[in-house]
DNA sequence: ATGAAAGCGCTAACAC
DNA sequence: GTGTTAGCGCTTTCAT
């Protein structure tokens, strides 16, 4: 900057001015300082300025790194087990991003590293104005610490640290309203949930849900799902689907996946056992996955605004950076369920 | 900083080295440290180390913003358009985290917001060790100035700045594989290739691995696409596909997508014209993103291993990072053919 | 409209 | 092992 004030023969002040504000400029001086840039091959650094001004016109997003070890394993199979991790993690980023955009920020993105040093949120959180958190990526201690400098936003998972906005899906009352469709509209009884890792705040979510259902209707209400997976893959949900069919005279009239994968993985198995979806039994997901449409039946299952969650959490940390003071909020995203093929409609 | 260091009773120095350097400083000493850290709500700013340091531990990405318009209509009409868009970016995304994140960098993300001040490529470059830019993101000319300081890598076009690296997929090589498979294995002679935006590189690569198997088959060769489409979308393939039903007599025996989204579009408009898939023609893609395999019939395709290219880009930037003076590399990456049922295979 | 000067919060020698 | 001291490259009053 000072070699381009100088070859310019400005100050740096002008040099500064014409980035910022170059109406605050002469003309003649401003192309003078724009074409001695271009020579010298400057280039401002965002961390001079963010130093100066206190502000990076960057937000950050955290996220889990679940998908890391099948995206291996992917890569050499052609199974595509990961796309949901993918899709979840991908389309709030792209949410983030384009609002973001709107708003004039970048968007700087970190996968939480395990057991890294404390570097992975403190590395974020230095070097943006504000940043989202899905649920169980950075410890509860450290996001306290780091919340009270600058404006934090919880994604997707119980309410940790109070005065933090955050925002959450309707995950319950989505799998209530679509276990309610099963039950009612379609006259099913013997329903089968499969849960995930107990840590799931989504998955438990939506087996409280599937309960409320059971209860409303007056059927039995079960303690915990059927049956649990741990990553809530394709693989896991084909193989709940056969254990599932192996109870023998206890078949199901329904299964209800926690999510679309182990659906779609349920229904390649259902396919190959030869069980029909949805003659001989119902099927359905939860997420909405572009797959779920695809998939032949397709997919009965709940709709989640994903990109949405992204969009609002930008739109939350916009606004606090606008106001500070203000109180917490704490947002909860509709779902919308999504009758389709595979419980016996369309 | 001078807070912590005066609340524990050591110099800024040393504060500065509990974060950098841990072991260098006696253990009791640095939990002093860290506890006034918490107290204070302590987060290092990257912005002052970036400047100190003169490194950012950040590696950026540029990209179009070509999904935005679509990604609108997407969210309300259900069509799920945009996937392409979506996954040809998210999956670089995420293959730079994840490299980027072996690395011990993180991710700056940002589109290009056209007509903007300089501002995007110009804020990015600041703030990064140095980035990947998507073909017919960033004007050539900004590249130049910028690329004079930090690494650059361009990723899927032309050689724009010959002292960049740069990194391509086999687009020619594995659109005449496919074609040549379709000429010679399954004996097919009228082909119709669909193509994009002439100045798209990629597709316009495709179509001339196209000509070179035609040329190879002693077929007769065509100048230009037998037809093109605007952005390549799904609804755009379905189009395309009645067109080329509608000219009667010349009904083609196989329709060559330059990606698989119009494919699959096509795929949808043929069932709906009751035209059977492969039986009665066949129909092909480029991409090999995860519809392809899942769609009925199975898209046959050529897979492109784009998040490698997320991956590379990565390396490269870490290897010029290491050794500014290495020659500038150019890395085709290869792509592999997808045989699947909608060519009569499988 | 432009210049001068005082930091922004940290790292990196270099002393001790 | 720890403290001192320069900057890093920019923004921002405050003058002029």
């Amino acid at each position: 900057m000072y070699d381009v004030a100088e070859r310019s023969g400005v100050s740096i002040a002008t040099v500064s001015r014409v980035y910022r504000n170059p109406d605050s400029v002469r003309a003649g001086t401003r192309e003078r300082v724009l074409e001695a840039a271009r020579e010298l091959g400057y280039v401002p650094s965002g961390n001079a300025r963010g130093l100066a001004s206190r502000t990076t016109g960057v937000l950050g997003l955290c996220f889990p790194d679940y998908a890391d070890p099948e995206a291996e394993a992917d890569a050499e199979t052609d199974s595509g087990a990961d796309d949901a991790a993918m899709l979840y993690s991908d389309q709030i980023i792209r949410g983030m991003e384009r609002a973001a955009r709107r708003h004039g920020y970048a968007l700087l993105i970190a996968a939480s590293l395990q057991g890294g040093p404390e570097s992975l949120v403190a590395k974020v959180a230095g070097r943006v104005d504000g940043f989202a958190v899905l649920a169980q990526t950075v410890p509860t201690e450290d996001l306290d610490v780091i919340s009270r400098r600058l404006p934090v936003v919880m994604l997707a998972g119980p309410r940790e640290i109070d005065h933090l906005d955050h925002i959450v899906v309707a995950n319950a009352a989505g799998e209530r309203e679509l276990a309610r469709h099963l039950i009612e509209d379609h006259g099913l009884r013997r329903l089968a949930f499969v849960g995930g890792d107990p840590e799931s705040p989504d998955a438990e979510a939506r087996f409280r849900g599937f309960r409320d259902a059971c209860r409303d209707a007056g059927l039995p209400v079960p303690d915990a799902p059927d049956l649990r997976t741990g990553m809530m893959t394709r693989a896991e949900g084909a193989r709940a689907a056969e254990t599932l069919l192996d109870r023998g005279a206890e078949r199901p009239e329904a299964m209800v996946f926690a999510n679309d994968q182990m659906a779609v993985g349920a229904l390649r198995a259902l396919e190959r056992r030869g069980v029909r979806v949805p003659e001989d039994i119902a099927v359905t997901g939860f997420d909405g996955i572009p797959l779920s449409r695809i998939v032949r039946p397709s997919l009965t299952t709940v709709r989640q605004p994903i990109r949405q969650l992204g969009e609002q959490a930008v739109e939350l940390l916009v606004q606090r950076l606008a106001d500070p003071s203000r109180d917490p909020v704490s947002l909860e995203l509709p779902v919308a369920l999504a009758r389709r093929a595979s419980c016996g409609c369309g």
